[in-house]
DNA sequence: CAGATGACCGCAG
DNA sequence: TCTGCGGCCATCT
């Protein structure tokens, strides 16, 4: 609980939370990518840093960040277990290993479009 | 300050 | 959906 204040250093911290609260709306059975969110937060050109936040802050949050993936389907390199977790949350997966974005993209292109 | 890296995106074939 | 090219933003060396 001391070295509480050293996560901040990178992204900025409105940033952070915005891509959080996102995440956590996630519903079941769905997926989203990181342009997606970034285009959310009003940041279409930082879908990096999206992908960063996320890295940085990792389970602890219980951030269903297993459901968020780039813009091909592809999942995040080096956590094989996203695949059997997304698995079980309903996810269509392709012979290759990219999720159905066809059926499970959340977000813009689906139902957020208001 | 410049160059390289990264859980990326868009377009074209 | 895949591959190749260029561009975007922040961090590290």
């Amino acid at each position: 609980m001391k070295d509480f204040k050293q996560n901040r250093t990178t992204l900025s911290e409105e940033f952070c939370r915005n891509v959080y609260a996102v995440v956590r709306e996630i519903p079941a059975g769905k997926v989203t990518t990181y342009g997606d969110i970034a285009a959310l937060l009003g940041l279409p050109q930082c879908s990096r840093l999206v992908g960063r936040a996320l890295k940085q802050v990792p389970q602890a949050l219980a951030l269903p960040c297993h459901r968020v993936v780039n813009a091909a389907g592809r999942l995040t390199p080096g956590w094989q277990e996203q695949r059997e977790i997304l698995l079980a949350e309903g996810i269509s997966f392709r012979a290759n290993g990219c999720v159905d974005m066809k059926e499970c993209r959340w977000g813009l292109t689906n139902s957020l479009k208001c």
